[in-house]
RNA sequence: CGGGGUGUAGCGCAGUUGGCAGCGCGCAGCGUUUGGGACGCUGAGGUCGGCGGUUCAAGUCCGCCCACCCCGACCA
């Protein structure tokens, strides 16, 4: 490709909206251009990094056993009705109406069409187990689109389907998965991190993130560097630890006069927050519920949420609250009635806490579980952070930033069984097929391996994604001999099957060397008429300081010969 | 959803008490230049986000709307 010919152009200055690293360089370098909140184009340079990885992608799991497909993006509602994930989605979900008024949506994923695809098309477990794929767009109404491509609203999504007759299948499918796409990363120059994830309220046993760790990544990853835990803070647990209160001691009622807050309270009493319990309201799907947890203790959401089954859950407004007869600054779970309570399992990690006694101004002391009222429920709805114990170990957790570049859950037969995807066993009785998911976003990758692989004078592409290999730089094209080398350079690497972008533009030395450093194409190749006194072009590589002069004369065997070093430095052993 | 912010040329921005729509980059033409974003001259390019209002006069003041960006999704 010819520069001069090439759709798109690099810009010196930062378009403002622009913050993060990879959402700055690639609407400098030209590569995508926004179209509206989380809805971007891709321009020719940026397209070929997405199929780069796209290729990357496809290779691997057809490795795996994968068999690529494509299903529509239009889909009917009443597929998402059968299996109640319509609410799921919620506002998410983009839908709009057919001639006919038919309920349509935009697919934000294909569990739904591919389920039912494989029911009509799989009798027997001589079918399975199976593996689909397919490359694709998906549509998500985000709440907040954000950071370039790292969270948008139409996005290219690798998602797999596996289809299984028993869990050990299921979990041989799932290995093979995340075998596989740890050599995705690998290849695409991405040092990845395999962490613990939720699953969602609709999602099975195991679920695991893969995570790009990087500062100016969404999400939180709590891990221990001495066992290896590693988990989404989503879903991370801690020790909670023995809060001592000694023997059970009859419940006292304490006036509380201008103590509300769980610090108030806990300076009130002179005792540490741990010692007190901590009464939060929220509202599930309309419904208010009483939520108690250690005073020391916050609610981790995204789990209350999975211990509720609910799909929304919000905040209680105070009105909410005070309207259901509880007494702000000093709600209690004792006594109350005809609300859902829903307990941190730390109210069980000591005796004699204090509480609110419903009533202004006044708290309880002494009050132990489970004498003195009942949850509904009692589990892990606790946030964890770094600094606690580490659940598998007891050693230190620490906290760090990521990215989250792919997803992969064991589904089970949830889906299965609402759409009558089933098998016949080999004694002739029918089972609903075993499912797993596995989502890999593709421009939320390559915007992550910009916010790594980047310096001040632009993207520094890891070859095997890189929209080309190699930027031929002619200086002083006006020269004949400059612009006949250039021309016979530009054809032999082509003929060599060499990816090469050819700035034969008659700007100015500086011009160039900005742009290919801004565009990160890993070998920069000059030739001039400084090089041609030496019958030679000089090489230089993105990532390292110094060029070197190379004589004309079986160059493009010699840069094959880079090309493909780089290339099988990222690949992994098979 | 809540909070904050921004909309003026392709991009980055200025525009005072309401009084002719500006600058830099980029773009086009000509000329001089060329090893890390050269220079001169000439030129093109605008519903000032939209609608309504106030006014002799609105980019500027008022109202409504829209779009986009950023922060938060822990208070009993």
């Amino acid at each position: 490709m010819r520069v001069s010919k090439l759709f798109g152009k690099t810009q010196k200055e930062t378009p403002a909206e622009a913050e993060t690293a990879s959402h700055r360089l690639l609407l400098r370098a030209g590569m995508i251009n926004q179209v509206a909140a989380g809805v971007y184009s891709y321009l020719p340079l940026g397209l070929r990094v997405l199929k780069k990885i796209a290729g990357i992608i496809r290779d691997e799991m057809d490795k795996a056993g994968g068999q690529e497909l494509m299903m529509p993006v239009l889909q009917p509602l009443e597929l998402w009705q059968e299996t109640g994930r319509d609410k799921a989605f919620g506002r998410g979900l983009f839908t709009l109406s057919d001639r006919r008024e038919r309920r349509l949506v935009l697919g934000p994923t294909h569990e739904e069409v591919v389920t039912r695809l494989v029911g009509h098309n799989v009798q027997s477990y001589r079918d399975l187990p199976l593996l689909l794929y397919q490359i694709q767009a998906k549509f998500r109404d985000e709440p907040r689109p954000r950071g370039g491509l790292i969270r948008i609203r139409e996005f290219s999504m690798k998602d797999l389907y596996s289809f299984d007759t028993d869990e050990e299948g299921l979990d041989k499918s799932y290995k093979k998965m995340l075998q596989a796409y740890k050599n995705i990363y690998t290849r695409c120059g991405l040092p990845s991190l395999q962490v613990e994830a939720d699953s969602g309220a609709i999602g099975g046993k195991d679920s695991h993130e893969f995570m790009v760790v990087t500062e100016d990544g969404e999400d939180e990853v709590i891990y221990c560097e001495k066992c290896k835990y590693a988990a989404n803070v989503e879903k991370a647990q801690s020790v909670k630890g023995r809060v001592e209160g000694g023997e059970p001691l009859p419940r006292e009622e304490v006036a509380t006069p201008g103590a509300g807050s769980i610090e108030e309270v806990a300076g009130f009493f002179k005792i540490p927050p741990s010692h007190t319990l901590k009464a939060v309201f929220y509202i599930a799907d309309g419904k208010l519920v009483f939520i108690v947890v250690r005073g020391d203790i916050e609610v981790n959401e995204v789990k209350l949420k999975n211990a509720l089954g609910c799909t929304d859950l919000r905040f209680a407004t105070e009105d909410e609250v005070t309207q259901a007869g509880i007494v702000a600054g000093a709600a209690s779970p004792i006594g109350i009635k005809g609300l859902k309570i829903i307990a941190d399992d730390s109210i069980t990690s000591g005796t004699n806490f204090v509480a609110g006694a419903n009533k202004p101004e006044t708290h309880l002391k002494n009050v132990n579980y489970p004498r003195d009222f009942k949850a509904d429920l009692v589990t892990d709805i606790a946030q964890a952070h770094a600094g606690e114990e580490c659940p598998r170990c007891g050693g230190k957790l620490s906290s760090t930033r990521g990215i989250e570049v792919g997803h992969v859950f064991k589904l089970g037969t949830f889906l299965s069984e609402k759409l009558g995807a089933l098998f016949i066993d080999a004694d002739g009785a029918s089972h609903p097929i075993i499912m797993g998911c596995y989502g890999i976003g593709l421009d939320r990758l390559l915007a992550a391996a910009i916010e790594l692989h980047h310096d001040d004078k632009g993207i520094t592409w890891p070859i095997s994604i890189a929209p080309y290999h190699i930027y031929l730089c002619a200086l002083h094209t006006e020269d004949p001999d400059v612009a006949a080398a250039a021309e016979k350079a530009y054809n032999d690497l082509e003929a060599q099957g060499l990816e090469v972008l050819f700035d034969d533009r008659a700007e100015s030395p500086g011009v160039k060397f900005n742009d290919a450093d801004l565009l990160g194409i890993p070998i920069r190749v000059t030739i001039s008429p400084r090089t041609l006194e030496k019958n030679s072009a000089e090489i230089k590589k993105r990532s390292e300081k110094e060029a070197r002069l190379v004589p004309l004369e079986g160059i493009s065997s010699k840069l094959t010969e880079l090309v493909s070093q780089g290339l099988s430095g990222l690949s992994n052993p098979v």
